[in-house]
RNA sequence: GGCCAUUUAGCUCAGUUGGUUAGAGCGUUCGCUUCACAUGCGAAAGGUCAAAGGUUCGAAUCCUUUAAUGGCCACCA
């Protein structure tokens, strides 16, 4: 054996070693079932799938090295162990990764038609798909790779159309006009669990508003905002009915500042008396609460934004900023602005890729969460009230349980290409006014607007179609004026039809995650394996993907998706802050596994996560542990040469006299005897960095300090290296699930013989009582 | 504004249902080329456990209040 502990090549090599060998497929006992804990059960998980065309982070290295050992424990302790490992498509994120690049080409995605868009971001996909794939095997994860499963693969496809046909047959999807969250950059509507939000500087104006009746010395009243550019379109203000200052004003009318229109003042609660002047507009079609109020009071709700982010109406054209301008200076130029306060900050909404968010009425897709006698959310919620479904680390589900029970209808189109397509087609013949295209034609130049003028110009259906790039279909509130459509995976034959463009939210499809990496419904896998065992996953997505695993779950196979839900810290950068490109603080676990090693990253990352709390990224324990693969290398060196000057055979530790036992042997076994208990009973608990510190600490100051230092100094050497073997190689196989590669190195140097690999070798049991 | 968490050694953090001298890693100091390992060995210093009050035979741990920090959610005209 070599001086020092050399991870670079070995660790490749071993893992192709182990997968070659198959010892990633689970060995199926037929009497071992799901259900069945008498007679034991198997242990599964599906890896949480990162995305297809990313690389490795610190927080998919963690979340690898926690399922690892989990399963790596179950599988020695001859459990029927199934990881399934897989990749997400990764809609909206791939796709604005994807038009950067094409950005920098100088194209856009309007350049091409849907399904061209949608080749060349498979292809994309295509070609960066290899990385991630190999940095988990780099990471040693020992997943099945027979049961790779990528989120756009046909079964999935199929899976989650059919998810959706049994939603609309069970009454649960409707289309409705709702206030979304619409980013006229991305294209695209977001939920709100999507959003984040950022804090502006904007001058907070007060507006003046002529009274229809004067009152003496009220001419005008005065009405705080920081967007004046859709007054001209706004109809109404509003005040709060129990504001004794304002209260009389209700009723009455002013004129609109812009167009001299009247307009008249109603009553809300939800008028803030503290907020500017306690008299606020209403413009519906871009604020969420003027738009619940325009429902509620019945008010007219003026579109002021189109899709692309422009406004129509008075500015007609213009950005919302050029608008805004224009709008002051139009209200200035009558003398309307009564003041600006430019000390004023609000919060306002961004996507993910920070541009900023545009409330817009738009149609939409959505699923029914809370149904009488129907509801997704009632069984989901139930699960983890009543324990059935557990959360770890348990205060975690205190932000569950509130999602749920506030959790509202789930808007599920995205307006993106990249993903997959929701299987409603709308009928055509007769709404062919309705219906408003925008197409690639076969001379590539682009087309936008309703259906029947690129008919009537003499555009072939068909050629429309080819080059689809977008449709929007209205919903108008008054039933039978809309677009019959209906929900298949194929293109209806009577008639011509036209398939709904939007794609669904990404969530929808990974929430069917547990269920289609075993391929339900009627696979042997997933008879066999559901429900799995633990998801593992970090706790900022328990709203947006653990829920919806869940309610997927109960309502399509009537049980849980999972019996554990693990939910990690997030690794934080070295100086306590979030990771992030812009603070240049991102830590690129390559280098680390490049200085020290997989096992001591994946050792260091797990003994800093102690309890599900964000941590910093722990570099001192990942040097600490990279020193102690070195400590346990010599140890295996100096137990080899020991065995090598030896004079006779070492006795097997099994065929020991109890009688030639020193106090120091049955001293460190019954140590040996506690730490095993130890180890399982934390890991039980998902205790994995107090399990992985006890072996550390046995390992090197009891075994190595002190017992190592006795048996130098043994006569009966051969007893002494007999006990000192069975011990070490106890150790090595509870360190394993830790730190797999140089565990199985030492193994296979010692030629140990209970297996040919450490990975196949029994797990240890504590035999003695204390 | 609501909720969740955090505050323990110079630094980063463990400390599970309250139980003898409060632990680790890194750092610091002193001494060691002991033939497995200097990525090592032996020793040592260093903490009124954020503050105050309470419960208890006993509190870092439970309760109350306060302060500071971080995060999530809601609202923001």
């Amino acid at each position: 054996m070599d001086k020092i502990y050399n991870y670079k090549n070995k660790e490749k090599e071993i893992y192709k070693n182990w997968e070659e060998k198959e010892y990633f497929k689970p060995t199926i006992d037929p009497k071992k079932k799901s259900f069945n804990k008498a007679q034991g059960k198997p242990f599964t998980i599906a890896l949480p799938p990162p995305n297809a065309s990313g690389k490795m982070h610190t927080g998919n290295v963690l979340m690898i090295a926690i399922e690892d050992l989990l399963i790596r424990w179950h599988r020695m302790k001859g459990d029927p162990t199934l990881w399934v490992p897989g990749t997400d498509h990764a809609g909206t994120e791939t796709q604005i990764t994807f038009e950067k690049a094409l950005q920098k080409q100088g194209k856009s995605r309007f350049s091409f038609s849907r399904h061209e868009l949608y080749d060349a971001i498979w292809k994309f996909v295509a070609e960066n798909k290899g990385q991630i794939e190999s940095q988990i095997r780099q990471m040693g994860a020992s997943v099945d790779w027979s049961r790779y499963t990528f989120t756009l693969d046909a079964h999935v496809i199929k899976t989650v159309h059919e998810t959706f046909k049994k939603m609309v047959e069970d009454g649960l999807v409707y289309r409705s006009n709702y206030m979304v969250n619409y980013c006229p950059k991305c294209g695209t509507t977001y939920a709100d669990v999507e959003l984040k939000h950022g804090e502006r500087h904007d001058p907070l104006y007060y507006v003046k508003y002529e009274r229809v009746v004067k009152e003496k010395g009220h001419q005008y009243i005065s009405v705080a905002t920081a967007r004046p550019e859709p007054i001209a379109e706004d109809t109404h203000l509003a005040v709060n009915p129990k504001d004794k200052k304002h209260k009389e004003l209700i009723g009455q009318k002013v004129l609109n500042p812009l167009t001299g229109k009247e307009m008249e003042i109603i009553g809300d609660e939800f008028v803030d008396p503290e907020f500017g002047t306690g008299i606020v507009k209403l413009s519906p079609a871009i604020d969420k609460n003027d738009y619940e109020v325009a429902l509620k009071h019945k008010l007219p709700i003026n579109e002021i934004l189109e899709l692309s982010g422009k406004m129509t109406g008075r500015y007609r054209g213009m950005s919302v900023l050029d608008a805004r301008k224009k709008a002051v200076e139009e209200l200035e130029h009558n003398e309307k602005i009564e003041k600006v306060d430019e000390k004023y900050v609000h919060t306002v909404t961004l996507c993910k890729a920070g541009h900023s968010i545009e409330p817009m009425i738009m149609p939409n897709w959505f699923i029914k969460v809370d149904e009488p006698n129907k509801s997704l959310k009632k069984p989901a919620l139930d699960a983890v009230k009543n324990g059935d479904i557990k959360i770890y680390p348990k205060w975690r589900e205190i932000t569950y349980i509130r999602w749920m029970e506030e959790m509202r209808d789930w808007p599920v189109s995205r307006q993106n290409v990249w993903g997959i397509q929701i299987p409603i087609w709308y009928q055509v013949d007769g709404h062919e006014g309705r219906i408003a295209v925008s197409f690639i034609d076969r001379q590539k130049r682009q087309h936008n607007g309703p259906l029947r003028q690129w008919l009537d110009e003499g555009f072939s259906f068909e050629e429309i179609e080819e080059g689809l790039q977008q449709i929007i279909v209205p919903q108008y509130e008054a039933v039978g004026n809309n677009p019959k459509w209906i929900v298949s995976q194929e293109k209806p034959k009577d008639g011509r039809w036209i398939q709904e463009t939007d794609t669904f939210d990404t969530w929808f499809s990974s929430g069917q995650w547990p269920l289609v990496t075993l391929k339900y419904p009627d696979s042997e896998d997933f008879k066999y394996f559901y429900p799995t065992s633990v998801m593992e996953t970090g706790w900022e997505i328990i709203r947006l993907w653990v829920s919806r695993m869940i309610m997927f779950g109960y309502y399509l196979t009537g049980e849980k998706p999972f019996e554990n839900v693990y939910l990690h810290g997030i690794v934080r950068a070295l100086d306590g802050r979030k990771m992030s490109k812009s603070l240049g603080n991102v830590i690129n676990p390559e280098e680390y596994i490049e200085q020290y090693g997989v096992d001591a990253l994946r050792m260091g990352l797990i003994s800093g996560t102690a309890n599900g709390k964000d941590f910093n990224f722990p570099k001192d324990k990942v040097i600490a542990y990279k020193h102690f693969a070195n400590k346990i290398w010599n140890m295996g060196r100096f137990i080899l040469l020991m065995i090598d000057q030896l004079e006779k055979d070492m006795p097997a530790f099994e065929t020991l006299d109890k009688t030639s036992l020193h106090a120091e042997d049955t001293d460190i076994v019954r140590e040996l005897e506690a730490l095993v208990k130890t180890v399982d009973t934390e890991l039980e608990k998902f205790r994995f960095a107090d399990a992985g510190e006890a072996i550390y600490h046995f390992m090197w100051h009891t075994l190595a300090d002190k017992y190592i230092e006795s048996v130098k100094q043994r006569e009966d050497k051969d007893i002494a290296l007999s006990v000192l073997m069975h011990v070490y190689v106890t150790c090595l196989k509870l360190l394993h699930p830790f730190m797999p590669f140089i565990t199985e190195e030492i193994y296979q140097k010692l030629g140990y013989k209970d297996a040919d690999s450490i990975m196949i070798a029994k797990w240890p049991t504590a035999q003695y009582k204390r």
